[in-house]
RNA sequence: GCCCCCAUAGCCCAACCGGCAGAGGCAGACGACUUAAAAUCGUCACAGUGUGGGUUCAAAUCCCACUGGGGGUACCA
């Protein structure tokens, strides 16, 4: 035992030793033009500063240091910046509960977690910082959203919105959650029509689809598929029908054209334009009809248009359309199972072989005609009429009633379908996405301002880039009590500017922009914060971007994500970038639970992290996010003991107190055993971290500290080379889980600080292969003996060897060999005739 | 309804290209140290891989069906 045998592990004077000398050194700083070692850019998703860190901080932003650190030991320049996605309605709503300015709610929040994360040791570059809620920041904003503007892709429309009536603002689309309520305020979300800005994101709808393709194997399979659904491609035709007393065809989208014969009427959307016009042209009792239909429909929630088992309902038009291909007289119907915002808000109705519209023929009584006939399936089950079993016939079959496509099979016969179309000029070739464009405007103070004037005769002028930063007027004096309106509208002195082309009274644009338009490019601006020029300095993101690792919550796999790819995309299109997927590898990790749920006030489960971090200390918190299972899954902290994760913590530094060996010694003079679980360590981890099995790595690590305990402890003693090779070490790997007490062992070890800037050692070849290996043998798949060989045996001397060990001749007596399988040198099996 | 993922010891989790089911931890039992306890150290036990089939010399691993759990999506023509 060693002079320190009474010192024991103490956590809080660690730290307090330590986070000093740590932000004397900046050891996490990225900025050395010559460094010019390979380079990794490693982010965090950056966090919403409302209150302190919480649990969910305290995993993501342990399992995102792993992996900076761990590039940093493998010899790597690390970017690993941090910022605050500083706008948004919290800080607002937060303000008005408390008649606070969002202005000090903000930063005293951004304060008090930057600080936490400092303690926390998260190996963040502290020269970096941004805040999208500055102006030096949110200039860039409207910076890019006039660029949009002068490329067409952001513009302002008239339509369908949904309206948060809590908090008394428009919703994006990827706002809205499947139960028709507000992913923020929860309420059920109302349709509105209302003038809007827009992002065109669905000029990009093709790019965004198609380019996830290049992110197979490098982002989570669930994420990617998330995506895929969200935009939802689906590809087929456009058909003009013409409607009789209209000189415009109308035009449908289907993805069947092949059952055009087979369209029996046709739908349009109550809500759409069309609807209303078409309707016109009927009879007063049809007109009537048709307006208690639609005031119906609109009075309808999300929730109950959206329950499975609704009813199909609609009503006739008085209108007919011709059917282009045998010009057949069918019915124009409204009914609100069609979407006015999808394909063209109007579809041909093919009944025998579409549900919907067969649910809705039955129920007014509309005819059938099967244009596909089925195939049996196995059973011999044919579903030949649909009118009467229910059930629409949708799979494959033989196209019968549909002249020239007669007895071709339903893909032949799309495509068929469609040269038919093309060459009497009556349709084509079309796809539909089921991703809409970006509804940017938000009614509300605390963000971006949207830099347009609006002329006194209506004129959008974009506020002149040299105008910019719009500033947000101080909320002195307004009120910001929502409305229905931006509280910016009430500002006078603010909104009330002269025209910048001709001095005529004119006026802001009282919106602000989602703040998913803020997150969409600030992994550009961490490489180079402070540049007042430019919202990123092209050379450096030559230097760093794209982010070689991402590391985030699930919950942002639709939103965030989709926009963030999309604004690079613009951003790659208008020559600021040359790459044009913003993320290379992405990390979801999963969430903290307690006892099984989600925690939350109402259920009273909440594990407050200051006192975990209290409790057990900084490191061992962060060893136990780590250590508790594969990061993407869930962690219930009932089930995980950062008590345990303390006293390895204990163990392994006490592993280094009891060295006494001089630094620089020659390991290859160690113990050899010892060492050899050391190097098999130092050539497992690096596959293992980037595999993002950092719970197995501290396994691994646990084993190396139990080997060396043992050898200590044993006839090897604290002064053999091996004890201090292994220290180091783990010293080297812990401060990948557990910085302060890396950084300790480090010191007791002789060395200076930091300990994150040890590179990692190579493994030496000789010391990861075995002397012997033990080789199974089986018998029929069953164990029967095994027998020490060398690794590099032989086939035939292998199996040689094996069959005469006892086990195997005991076992085979009486029977009669069949096969014998070698993989040498780890295993025989031995195949007997069966039922001899 | 449709699509995807998961299921290994009382619990959290490992197991490479199919090759001895166990790396590590929690909880448990026993022992050492101690006046005693805590801490520490040591030893031990515990499952045949959700169920049923199939492929294979060999299946936790591949295939099919089912059950249970989780997630996504939902009149998108």
């Amino acid at each position: 035992m060693s002079e320190n045998e009474n010192a024991t592990y103490n956590f809080a004077e660690i730290q307090e030793k330590w986070l000093p000398v740590w932000d004397k050194i900046e050891p996490f700083r990225s900025d050395d033009p010559n460094d010019d070692r390979p380079r990794k850019y490693v982010l965090d998703m950056f966090p919403y500063p409302s209150g302190d860190l919480h649990m969910g901080h305290a995993e993501a932003y342990a399992l995102g240091d792993v992996i900076a650190r761990y590039w940093r030991h493998r010899n790597h320049n690390v970017l690993h910046p941090i910022g605050w996605d500083s706008f948004g309605l919290p800080a607002e709503n937060a303000a008005i509960k408390r008649g606070l300015n969002p202005v000090t709610w903000t930063y005293d929040n951004i304060e008090q977690q930057k600080k936490s994360m400092r303690r926390y040791a998260a190996s963040f570059d502290w020269t970096r910082t941004i805040h999208t809620s500055d102006p030096e920041y949110y200039k860039w904003n409207q910076w890019l959203f006039l660029q949009m503007y002068k490329k067409g892709l952001a513009y302002r429309k008239d339509s369908w919105v949904n309206w948060d009536p809590v908090d008394q603002t428009v919703l994006a689309n990827e706002q809205v959650m499947p139960d028709g309520t507000s992913e923020r305020s929860g309420a059920i979300v109302v349709k509105k029509k209302l003038t809007q800005w827009y992002f065109r994101i669905t000029d990009y709808a093709d790019r965004l689809l198609d380019d996830l393709d290049k992110l197979e194997g490098h982002w989570p399979a669930k994420v990617l598929t998330m995506q895929r659904n969200w935009i939802g491609r689906s590809t087929g035709a456009d058909v003009d029908f013409v409607i009789e007393g209209r000189d415009q065809p109308v035009t449908v989208f289907t993805t069947r054209p092949d059952t055009l014969f087979g369209a029996t009427f046709m739908v349009v959307a109550p809500d759409a334009d069309l609807a209303g016009e078409l309707v016109a042209g009927a009879d007063r009792a049809t007109q009537d009809a048709f307006a208690a239909y639609l005031t119906e429909v609109q009075k309808a929630t999300e929730i109950e248009r959206q329950a499975t088992d609704r009813p199909k309902s609609g009503v006739f038009l008085g209108r007919y359309a011709s059917n282009p291909v045998n010009g057949e007289r069918i019915p124009v119907w409204a009914a609100d199972y069609v979407l006015a915002d999808y394909g063209h808000g109007a579809i041909m109705a093919v009944p025998a072989h579409d549900q919907r519209d067969l649910d809705f023929a039955r129920a007014y009584d509309l005819p059938v005609r099967v244009v596909v006939e089925p195939i049996a399936d196995e059973d011999g089950n044919l579903n030949s009429d649909p009118a009467a079993s229910g059930i629409a016939i949708a799979g494959d079959g033989v196209l019968a009633n549909s002249g020239e496509l007669d007895g071709l099979r339903k893909q032949e016969a799309i495509a068929k379908a469609i040269e038919l179309l093309v060459a009497r000029g009556t349709g084509k070739a079309a796809k539909n996405f089921r991703l809409r464009d970006w509804l940017i405007s938000r009614q509300r103070y605390w963000g971006t301002p949207i830099p347009i004037i609006h002329a006194a005769d209506g004129t959008e002028i974009p506020v002149p880039e040299d105008q910019l930063p719009v500033v947000l007027p101080s909320t002195e004096g307004l009120n910001l009590q929502p409305k229905g309106q931006s509280p910016l509208g009430a500002a006078e002195h603010w909104v009330n500017v002269p025209n910048p082309i001709d001095g005529t009274p004119a006026r802001r644009d009282p919106d602000t922009m989602d703040t998913f338009v803020d997150s969409s490019w600030y992994f550009l601006r961490f490489l180079s914060p402070n540049d007042a020029t430019q919202a990123f300095d092209p050379a450096q993101a030559k230097r760093w971007a794209p982010v070689d690792q991402y590391v985030g919550g699930v919950t942002h796999a639709i939103l965030h994500l989709l926009y963030a790819r999309f604004i690079t995309k613009v951003l790659f299109d208008l020559g600021h970038l040359d790459f044009e997927e913003p993320f290379t590898n992405l990390l979801n990790q999963g969430m903290v639970l307690m006892d099984g749920s989600a925690m939350s006030k109402s259920k009273g489960n909440i594990v407050k992290l200051s006192d975990q971090l209290e409790e057990h200390g900084i490191d061992a918190v962060r060893l136990t996010m780590a250590f508790a299972g594969p990061p993407e899954d869930d962690i219930d902290w009932a089930d995980v003991s950062p008590s345990a994760s303390n006293k390895f913590l204990a163990r392994a530094w006490r592993v280094a107190q009891d060295v006494t060996s001089e630094p620089g010694i020659d390991f290859a003079s160690g113990d050899v055993s010892l060492r050899r679980v050391t190097h098999a360590l130092l050539d497992d981890a690096p596959k293992l971290v980037e595999a993002f099995k950092f719970n197995v790595v501290i396994a691994r690590l646990m084993d190396l500290v139990n080997a060396t305990r043992k050898a200590i402890d044993s006839g090897v003693g604290g002064g053999d080379a091996a004890v201090r090779e292994s220290a180091e070490v783990t010293a080297m790997m812990l401060d990948m889980y557990a910085p302060y007490t890396a950084e300790d062992m480090w010191s007791a070890l002789g060395h200076e600080p930091c300990v994150a800037h040890v590179v990692w050692p190579a493994a030496d070849p000789a010391l990861l292969v075995q002397d012997s290996v033990t080789a199974i043998v089986q018998v029929d798949g069953k164990v029967r003996d095994r027998i020490e060989v060398s690794p590099t045996i032989s086939a035939e001397e292998l199996e040689a060897a094996a069959m005469v060990l006892p086990g195997v001749v005991r076992t085979l007596e009486g029977r009669q060999i069949a096969n014998v399988i070698v993989r040498a040198p780890k295993l025989v099996n031995i195949a007997t005739k069966p039922g001899a």
